[in-house]
RNA sequence: GGGCCGUUAGCUCAACUGGUAGAGCAGUGGACUCUUAAUCCAUUGGUUGUAAGUUCAAGUCUUACACGGCCCA
């Protein structure tokens, strides 16, 4: 936009006249409470009450709206805790400070010094005896009923959804109260929360695609992570027997309802425990945490309810195949040219290197994934596709891995992590030779976890949480976007 | 990557089969000492996402592009 519009030329015009009174965004105001506060202590309290002793209160906030009328207004200030609504009298505060105040614009921050009261239809109020411009406002705010609604302004100025949305401000603050909850449960069980490198010279622990970046001073390239998991196995090595990392990912994939280049993950390291001990963990967490933070075990998302108070149903990768594909036989679960077969006929492209592992899990994908609608364990991964997971000992086809869905969604991945450096090295040169036929998200082979692996590493277990959609179940969200701060958009 | 939908005043939305773009809020001026989506009177505000095209005439039809939303891969 060329032009300024007219509405912040006009606020801009008001600013200066405010200057040339003196006044200079003054920093000096400080509240003795805050709107919150004030509700909880004295909504019960009847005016007769607040005026026979009267409280005197010193409250800040943005003010969003106001009614102005010839001797008197009101006007609602928003703090962190909430809104409050003060009055303004002519009488009170003077003909000067009355006129100032009715030129104040909705979205400046003001401080106002007075006492508590009751208006006739009940409403805790703060009678102003003296109202302080803090920070005046050049942008108008989005419409006051309807607040600000258009999607892509809500992302890219957060800072307006925030002001202006009530429910924005719910989901947020609910995202941080499940990163609290996630910290709280695993320090009384004893896990040292700690920080590996996001910027490594060898991106492990997942299939997926790196951001590259370089750095100059050592003229060499590097990856943005894309999973800290062979960090946090190092440290087991070190004897760190319980430990986990909460904070960003990046993975250099599209970008959808449930992806966004950089995500947040919750992952943790068990020494002497094994998938099952963390599928018991996993599901009392989301039990505990929907209690914590919701008050309930019932989760409501998208209209859809969910008691985690039941036990969650668990249901093999074969198993589940076969419930969803009814043509297919147990036997063929395992015959490459049954599955590339059945790959075919359902549509699934598929590349000469898979193997029966790979080819299974892309028609678990496809036929079974959606439908796991319940709160459900899906185990029994095949090892092709889990490069770092433990090999079930009664069949080493499969590792002794899982993944947990709800509503057609993965939210963690978990498995007996593989500690024999040898099996190891063999696992990483499958991917390095599946890296060197195509396959850009299969993975680098990285020596020196291997060596970490030859110190030794107890049996350990480990787990990854998606956070974003932990949050996006919790605060019943149906997109990424609406549980990130600042999503990914084209700039 | 593919399909569908959207983009109009600062914000929320209108504008029928193509016929010179309207309202509410916000703003401005005025009235009003208990309002709370305050009310009442008056009023300013638009290169209709960008660029082409069709047409006497385009917010409306066509194409391309940009950004966003939803679905699929």
């Amino acid at each position: 936009m060329s032009e300024e519009n007219k509405l912040v030329a006009e606020r801009r015009r008001k600013l200066a006249t405010l200057r040339t009174e003196g006044f200079d965004f003054p920093n000096q105001f400080r509240r003795s409470a805050l709107a919150g506060q004030l509700h909880a202590v004295y909504d019960d309290c009847s005016n007769e009450t607040l005026e026979a002793e009267p409280v005197e209160v010193q409250v800040g906030g943005r003010m969003l709206t106001k009614r102005l009328m010839g001797k008197a207004s009101f006007a609602t200030i928003q703090d962190r805790s909430g809104q409050i609504q003060i009055f303004l009298q002519k009488e009170t505060l003077g003909e000067a400070a009355y006129i100032a105040f009715k030129a104040l614009d909705l979205g400046d921050i003001v401080g106002a010094r007075g006492t508590l009261f009751r208006t006739r239809t009940g409403e805790l109020s703060v009678k102003v005896q003296e109202l302080t411009l803090l920070t005046k406002s050049l942008q108008p705010l989005p419409e006051k009923f309807h607040g600000l609604s258009d999607q892509e302004m809500r992302y890219r100025q957060r800072y307006v959804d925030l002001i202006v949305n009530e429910e924005t401000r719910r989901v947020f603050a609910l995202r941080t109260r499940v990163v609290q909850f996630l910290r709280s449960y695993l320090d009384t069980l004893d896990f040292l929360e700690v920080e590996t490198p996001m910027m490594q010279a060898i991106p492990g622990g997942a299939l997926a695609r790196p951001f590259v970046t370089h750095h100059n001073a050592m003229d060499r390239q590097l990856y943005l992570r894309i999973a800290p998991e062979l960090y946090l196995k190092r440290l087991v090595v070190g004897g760190f027997e319980r430990v986990y990392e909460v904070n960003r990912n990046f993975r250099n994939e599209g970008v959808s309802t449930q992806h966004n280049p950089e995500f947040t993950m919750l992952e943790l390291y068990m020494a002497y425990a094994d998938y099952r001990t963390l599928i018991d963990l996993l599901e009392n967490l989301l039990r505990s945490l929907a209690v914590h933070v919701l008050g309930t075990t019932t989760v409501q998302y998208q209209g859809q309810s969910h008691d985690l108070s039941k036990a969650f149903r668990r249901l093999s990768v074969e198993e589940a195949v076969l419930l969803h594909n009814p043509g297919l036989s147990a036997q063929q679960l395992r015959d490459v040219d049954a599955l590339r077969a059945a790959c075919a006929a359902l549509g699934i492209a598929v590349k000469p290197g898979f193997g029966a592992g790979k080819l299974l899990i892309e028609i678990f994908e496809k036929t079974a994934e959606h439908a796991l609608v319940e709160p459900t364990f899906i185990t029994g991964y095949p090892a092709e596709v889990s490069p770092l997971a433990r090999k079930t000992d009664a069949d080493p086809f499969l590792t002794d891995r899982f993944e947990f869905f709800i509503n057609g969604r993965e939210l963690a991945n978990g498995f007996s992590e593989l500690n024999d450096p040898e099996d190891q090295a063999e696992r990483f040169q499958a991917q390095v030779r599946q890296k060197a036929g195509g396959d850009d998200e299969a993975m680098f082979y990285d020596a020196d976890y291997i060596t970490a692996l030859e110190y030794g590493m107890p049996p350990t277990a480990g787990l990854g949480i998606g956070v974003d959609r932990l949050v996006m179940f919790i605060a019943d969200q149906a997109s990424i976007r609406d549980v990130l701060l600042f999503p990914h958009l084209r700039s």
